[in-house]
DNA sequence: CGCCCGATGATATATTGTAACGATCGAATG
DNA sequence: CATTCGATCGTTACAATATATCATCGGGCG
């Protein structure tokens, strides 16, 4: 119960999927958002700004600097094709783009592994619980630190 | 259902409580932890490290160095004295240190007021809900970011 | 006294995130 | 075609957040 379900799309699948979302959105896929949707793509873990820089950098044979990172970043994002990770400063590419929900995170303090959990009764509540205190939920902030299986 | 109720401390009476607390635990309150409590304490919304560093200096006539603020916050995080609200990098004191429990945070995008919110219930869920993906939880971040009533 | 240890100071550096401004490029228009 | 305009990106500088390292100070204890 809470939980549902949709297919998730990986590699190349997920970069025409995070195309088709973005370009329905009114924005342009470029090649520079490829490549940093690709580099982040590629991590099997949360990649900083940085990180995500570095590989590009790596990809391209050129300096890709962090700051046009974080401006795609923020647009991906904003449109759903990646999340923040708050309490690791970090993103993470989203599996599907095309489905608008509140997300849950399970972040592994040892090796960093994270989990994309979803849960609509969960985010639910916690909606709920904000708006019974009189408050405007926009962006529910939800992860758990611990242990992934393999490191407990 | 789901919330529970307790005391709060204020002030000096926070402080006592702090300080309590702190050396049940084994730890020394010194004259520099109970500046950076009262600090952040003083506080009416998360404090940053450099925040309470700044703070400190004001009070003190000296120059406080962040690196000691934060040696100081990670002990207070540890010893329950203090949160981490992790989507805005700044800590708020704990109200009633000497109750354990996981905690929500309702972050207000405009004024950046926190409200503290107890749902047991809710973190339960979100617990087990871990639990049941093979994961084990330590420390879950349970934020909302939006509007308080007063910015909507 | 001499030693150890926890706490803090001091300094340096790493990491994460923004701001400002100019260059480039392509689409729309005259 | 020439012009203009806006979006994208490069470049540089900088601000904010966080950690590492080593020195120092002072209390407790043999």
């Amino acid at each position: 119960m809470g939980a549902h379900h949709h297919h998730e799309h990986h590699g190349k699948a997920l970069s025409r999927a995070a195309q088709t979302t973005l370009e329905k959105s009114g924005e342009q896929w470029t090649a520079m958002r490829a490549s940093v949707f690709a580099a982040l793509a590629g991590f099997d873990k949360p990649a900083s700004a940085y990180d995500i820089a570095d590989a590009g950098s790596q990809a391209e044979g050129r300096r890709v600097a962090a700051n046009s990172v974080y401006r795609i970043l923020d647009l991906f994002v904003g449109a759903n094709l990646a999340r923040r990770v708050e309490s690791a400063n970090a993103y993470v590419a989203n599996a599907h783009p095309d489905c608008l929900h509140d997300c849950i995170f399970l972040v592994c303090d040892s090796c960093g592994q994270t989990t994309h959990l979803d849960d609509d009764s969960i985010t639910r509540g916690v909606r709920s619980a904000a708006e019974a205190a009189g408050f405007s939920p926009e962006r529910p902030v939800i992860e758990v630190r611990g242990k992934c299986a393999d490191c407990d």
